[in-house]
DNA sequence: AGATAATCGAGACGGTACGTCGGGTCTTACG
DNA sequence: CGTAAGACCCGACGTACCGTCTCGATTATCT
C-alpha cells in the first residue's frame, strides 16, 4: 500500500509488520473520534502503541496515511448479483452510501481530496489506492448486464469513467454535501435516473 | 455574508466596511498561493493589510472565512438559454467546471465539506450560501423546459435534488477525484447519459 | 541582563516584567534539581507558568538563560573588612566557596563555560555578566589593602587579571575538579600561599 | 581505562582490539569538529566504523567515553629538568596551557567536569583517570627542588592537592573563563606569584 | 569437524526534547 | 468603541538522538 520494499534490504532489524496494522487501525479509530482535522499523528502513534518516528518511517505525513486507512473500507464493496442492472445497481450504491455514512470515511475522504488539489504525488495516490481500485464494480457489473442482454456488447472505455464518476459524485455529493441520508428511496430515484435519464421517465 | 449585525450599536468607532471585502479578497489569494492548509489567519490578516483581531472580530474561524471567500464563487453561474435543454445543461455545467478549475474553489470547497462533516453549524452554512443558493440553476433550468414541452409539467420537489445532487456530484467527482479536466467532450457525454439514460442510448 | 531594549517599540502589547523574573526563578529551581543536562527549556516554562514561546521570545537557548540565571548568584559577593589582607581574602574566597556549593551554580557555570568553548557570543556574555562583574572584588580588595600600606601603591592593571584568575580558579577546581570542600581550614593554607608563596613558607 | 574486563570469558568471538582504539580517535576527531554538545555517539561510531552496540557494550555512554579520550591527552605532560623551580613550573604549565588550546580538550574536559557535578561515577573516573594520575607532576617537580635545596625537605601531602588545584585552576581559569592566552608573559608572572606570593613581589 | 557462544554491522524500535508555527485571546496606545 | 501591533498560552509539528532490540553473518574456543 505504502510504496515501501526498497529493494529489499538484507541487513537490519526488519520492520514490524504489526505495527502498519497498529497504525492504521488507530488512524480508523482516531478518525472515528475526532475527525480529519482534530487528528493528529502523536495521537495515532500512541493508539497503536508505537513511537511517533516509526509511523513516519513508513508514511510521509497525515494526507498518506489517511488515504491508506481509509482506503481499505472500501475493499469491501461487492456488486450483488440479483438478477437485473437495476437491482444490482441499486445494492452497489446502498453499500457505498453506507460505508460514507461512517465517520471514519466521512472527513478522512473529502479532506485527503481537498488536499490532493495541490499535491500531484497525493492525488496519484488517491487514484490509484481507490478511484482505479473501484472501478470494478463498474466494470463487473457491465459484463454481467451484457451477459443478461441488458445492455449492448460494446465497450467504450471512457464511458466505465463517466458511469463512476456520476454514481460515485452522486451518492457523495447526497451525503456529504447536500447532508441527506442516501436511503432506498432516494436510490430507486437515481436508479431509475441512471437507467432510462430524464427524458425516458416522468423527470 | 456573516452572521453578524449585533443589533446596531450607536456609540464607538463603526466597524470598517473596506475591511470585509479586503479580507475576503486576501482569503482567495492566499487560497491561490498556498492552498487550504497552507492557509493561515495571521497571513490573511497581513495580507489585508488588517489585525489579526478585526478578522476574528468578524469570523469565528478558518472555515467560516473560507466559506464566504468561495460562495461568493458560484454566484456568477447562470443557466443559458441556448434552445434546447441539453444545451442548456451543457452551458451551465460547462461553466460549473470552470470555477472549479480555479485553484481558489477547488482545495476550498473539498475543505470546508470535509470540515462540515463534524460540524452541523458550518454544514448548515454551506447549505444556505452554496448548495440551496445555486439550485435555482436546476428549478429555472427546469422551468425553461418544460415551458419548450422538452420536459411534462410536474414538479416533485425532490426531483431537484435530485438533479442537483447527480450534476454537481458528477462535475466535482470527474474534475477533483478523477482529477480528468471536465471538457466539452465529457459534458455531452454526460449530458447525454442524464438525458436519455443508460439504457436509452448505446452507453 | 539579556540584550534587550530593540528600538522602543511603541505599539503592541508590552513583555511582562514578571515573566523574567519567574523564568530566572523557575531555571535555577530547575538546575538544582535536575541539573543542567537533564534541564529541559519546556520544563522551566512550565515551572515559570510561561509559554515555551514566551521563553524563547527573550533567550535564544538553554546556555544563555543558564549564563543569566547563574550570573545573578555571584552578585551577592562582597569582600569583607576584617583589618587586614589575609582576612579580607579569606572571607570573600569562603563566600564564593559556598556560592559554589549550591547545586544550582555547581552545573550550570561549567557547563556554559564548556558550551563557550564553542561559541564567542556565548563566552563574551560569560565575561560581561559573570567574571568582569566580579573583579570588582580584586579590585576593591587591593585599594583597601594599599590604604592599609599591605601592598604597594602601585597598579598593573594585568596582576587584577592574574588574581582573579589564580583565586577563582583555585577555588574552582577544588571544589569541582577535585571534589574537595573549599572550607576553612584549605582557605587558609591557600591565602597564606597567595600572600608568602611557596618560597617564603614552609610549603 | 574503562573498567571492563569481564572476567574473562574463554569462549565467544572476542572484542576487536582496533575497535577501541578506533572510537576514541573517532571521539576526539568529533570533539574538534563538533564540541561536546554537538557530539553524537552515532556520529562517533559512523567515524570509527563501528556500530552503535559496538560502542555501547564499551562505554555507558557520552560522559564515560570522552572522560577516557581526553585522559589520554594529558599523559603526554612531563615536567622538564630545567635547573630551577621557578623555570620547571614554567615548562610545565606552558605544556599544560597548549594541551588546553587544542579544541579536543577544551570542551570535553569542561563538560564533563560539569557532568560529574551530579554524578558520583563520573566524577570518580575523572578523579583517577585525569587528577590523581597527572599529581605525580608535582610530587616530581617538588622532589627536585628538594634535591637543588629550593624547597626544605618536608612533605606534607596536603600541600601538593593546594598546589594542584592553584596551578591547574589558575591555567583553566585564565584559558577557558578568562578567555586569554596562557602565554609566556603571563606563565612568568605566575610562577613569580607562585613563588614570593603577594607580599614578597611588587603585586 | 561440529557445536556453542559472544562478537560484529545494520538498522528498526519506544522514548524524550527540540525549536518552530499557527490558533485564538488579551493588552497596550492611538483614532 | 474599533483598530494595528504584538505578546501571551496552548498544542501540534516533524526531526534528532538516545539507548535498546533484533536480525543475519562472523570468528573464536571447546568439545
Amino acid at each position: 500500500m505504502q510504496s515501501r520494499t526498497p529493494a529489499s534490504r538484507a541487513t537490519g532489524r526488519p520492520r514490524s509488520a504489526a505495527a502498519d496494522a497498529a497504525i492504521l487501525a488507530a488512524t480508523r479509530e482516531a478518525l472515528v473520534e475526532l475527525g480529519w482535522s482534530k487528528l493528529t499523528l502523536g495521537d495515532v502513534a500512541t493508539r497503536a502503541g508505537v513511537a511517533k518516528t516509526t509511523l513516519y518511517r513508513r508514511w510521509a505525513g497525515k494526507n498518506e496515511l489517511v488515504v491508506d486507512a481509509v482506503a481499505e473500507l472500501f475493499d469491501e464493496l461487492e456488486i450483488p448479483n440479483r438478477g437485473s442492472l437495476a437491482a444490482d445497481i441499486e445494492g452497489v450504491v446502498l453499500q457505498f452510501a453506507a460505508i460514507l455514512a461512517r465517520p471514519e470515511a466521512r472527513s478522512g475522504l473529502m479532506a485527503v481530496i481537498a488536499e490532493s488539489t495541490r499535491d500531484d504525488a497525493l492525488r496519484e495516490r488517491i487514484r490509484t489506492s481507490i478511484v482505479e481500485r473501484q472501478k470494478r464494480l463498474v466494470l463487473e457489473g457491465r459484463t454481467r448486464a451484457q451477459a443478461r442482454g441488458e445492455l449492448p456488447p460494446e465497450s467504450d472505455p471512457t464511458t466505465v469513467d463517466l458511469i463512476f464518476d456520476v454514481v460515485a459524485g452522486a451518492v457523495v455529493h447526497r451525503t456529504l454535501v447536500s447532508a441527506e441520508p442516501a436511503d432506498e428511496r432516494w436510490v430507486r430515484a437515481f436508479t431509475r435516473l441512471l437507467l432510462v435519464g430524464l427524458g425516458g421517465a416522468a423527470g
